[in-house]
DNA sequence: ATGGCAGTAAAATACTGA
């Protein structure tokens, strides 16, 4: 079982990667970050011509996630209140970051997580409370197993859980190229940070770093400064893993492929590879 | 300290990203 996340950038313009990409890697499940679409002018025809089902959450110009997968999905549901109801959630959900589906009795969360633009920035506070209303979600579905409508007892699939995406924060300082200048900036403050672990002390852990104890290891480069000419770049891109899932890990690799063509996203695809 | 580049919506710039 192979399952990848790829921040693209706007799937309409990166369509022609995204289907080269899965001739070249038949992975199971292609999580997708920034398709910038709505779900109806996703272009879905290529893929599923390629033999895919394609389960989408897509708004217009910004954000939109989505879900490439060979098998179909059992449980797909979208957005934080599908699992803990609209008190919780708020007006989260009008962004679309989240979506999820089980294969194989893995469940899995494709998240794009807010920029938040800058520290102390209202963005910066809704990523913050984003993260929050995360830690919920996964705790949810882990725990729960339930959905949020009272009175309702569903019993849910997957209860190994796969949350992959673009979380727009840099875990360590070894994860930036050169984390000097960026010490408390946006994607690698304290707080990013702190919420981050908070949601990995559930019960999850990083895929890459199971097999790479490297700095230099990137998933993102800016546009604006060469930055990938230079590797100049950030680990933000992530597969974190539950207990029995990250003990069947063989391998998590970052292909920097794609980002070498022209008129790339400004981020690279990651996969991680799961032993039966 | 700011902009660099790129995509979208829209028809020139403004907004967003990270």
């Amino acid at each position: 079982m192979q399952i990848a996340t790829w921040n693209v950038n706007s799937i309409r313009t990166r369509l022609d990667h995204v289907v080269q990409w899965l001739q070249d890697n038949p992975v199971d499940a292609l999580c997708l970050q920034e398709t910038k679409v709505v779900d109806d002018k996703f272009p879905r025809t290529l893929l599923e011509e390629l033999g895919y089902h394609v389960y989408t959450s897509g708004q217009k110009s910004y954000n939109g996630v989505a879900i490439i997968s060979r098998p179909p999905l059992t449980d797909v549901s979208t957005g934080f209140t599908a699992i803990l109801g609209e008190d919780v959630v708020g007006d989260l959900d009008e962004q679309k970051r989240v979506i999820t589906g089980v294969i194989d009795g893995i469940r899995i969360i494709n998240l794009y997580v807010p920029n938040g633009s800058a520290v102390g920035s209202e963005k910066y506070e809704y990523k913050l409370r984003w993260l929050k209303v995360l830690r919920e979600y996964l705790q949810t579905l882990l725990t729960n197993k339930t959905l949020a409508v009272p009175g309702e007892q569903v019993e849910r699939e997957g209860i190994e859980i796969c949350i992959c995406g673009d979380f727009n924060i840099a875990p360590e300082d070894k994860d930036i190229h050169d984390p000097a200048p960026y010490k408390g900036r946006i994607m690698a403050s304290e707080l990013e940070r702190q919420a981050l672990i908070a949601i990995l002390e559930l019960g999850f852990a990083d895929a890459f770093r199971k097999f790479n104890q490297e700095t230099g290891n990137y998933t993102w480069w800016d546009y604006r400064t060469g930055g990938f000419r230079h590797n100049r770049g950030w680990r933000i891109d992530h597969h974190y893993l539950t207990p029995a899932l990250y003990k069947k890990s063989i391998s998590c690799t970052i292909d920097v492929a794609p980002r070498k063509l022209t008129q790339p996203s400004d981020h690279t695809p990651v996969i991680v590879s799961l032993s039966k």
